[in-house]
DNA sequence: AACATCACTTGCAATTCACAAGTAAAAATG
DNA sequence: CATTTTTACTTGTGAATTGCAAGTGATGTT
């Protein structure tokens, strides 16, 4: 990816919309959090099917604007793991409110009724609990750790 | 603009990103609730510098969206106005989240602190109150209307 | 009547993207 | 230990999207 990135402005949205507004890096950072996926190929295998140029030039451009880092992995040494930094565990609140608003006006929408009902019942804690279970490694909606299955 | 457009998946935030994940359409919307922009000339102004095309193209696309309506401007018949929908109202969160975490990470950022602290200290509040504001024609920053001047 | 302003459209070059096909390294299998 | 599979990519190629410059017709101003 060339990177002749000059700041268009120093609007915080304009900000925001340079480091991860394009149409596949929020993606990237929602199967993290809500699928606890962590690899390459298991970002690659998503529903919504991206290319692999674009997954790796969005990894690269995610790892460099400090959202993402890149481990090796230890059980399997070809793979690599990327794991949120403060930076990008801090962009769960705008997840959550981009799932809020498509919940509410998506007619076809897959999202939870339940788990959208708790997100706006108990906003400030439910955040602070997926931050929680993410950094620990966990996930919303998939694995033992799963913060659905904590609050059953 | 042509749409071919078959969702991607039933995910909300990928709902989200269809609507109004390309790099321009939230910065049109931020235009209208934080500046009180309303005219295709004034978007075209904005210092982001966006191409007609483009503008045309983005706002086309909101309004068929439903996030978008447009009305010829009563003092000036030539122009047309863009007013923010229900739908298009509750895109405020995500812009204030958005913000929120610019205002954290951008090193050079021109929000000011005064403000973001009072998002963080009384958000639900001050939601209401951007959605009020703007809802009868007024901004959070500009304007005899504007939200900032209210609090002063 | 002449000129400026308005919301656009059009044409074209440059960039970005999607899709298919590789590649090298590590792991699993026989 | 040789073969096959898996993994994280890169490299082409054509299609779609974008950026820029230059219009266009309707309305407003002088």
């Amino acid at each position: 990816m060339k990177h002749t990135h000059q700041k268009r402005s120093a609007c915080p949205i304009n900000f925001a919309l340079e480091t991860f507004g394009d149409p596949w890096s929020l993606l990237i950072i929602r199967d993290i959090v809500y699928f606890g996926k962590k690899t390459y190929g298991e970002f690659l295998a998503s529903e919504e099917g991206m290319a692999t140029n674009i997954l790796a030039s969005r990894l690269a451009h995610l790892e460099q604007q400090g959202i993402l880092v890149k481990k090796p992995s230890e059980k399997d040494k070809r793979k690599d793991e990327y794991v949120l930094t403060e930076k990008g565990l801090d962009l769960i609140p705008v997840l959550v409110e981009m799932a809020n608003w498509s919940a509410e006006h998506d007619p076809h929408t897959g999202a939870p009724p339940a788990w959208i009902a708790l997100m706006k019942a108990d906003r400030e804690n439910m955040i602070q609990r997926i931050r929680e279970t993410v950094q620990s490694g966990g996930s919303v909606f998939v694995g033992e750790k799963s913060l659905l299955s904590q609050l059953v």
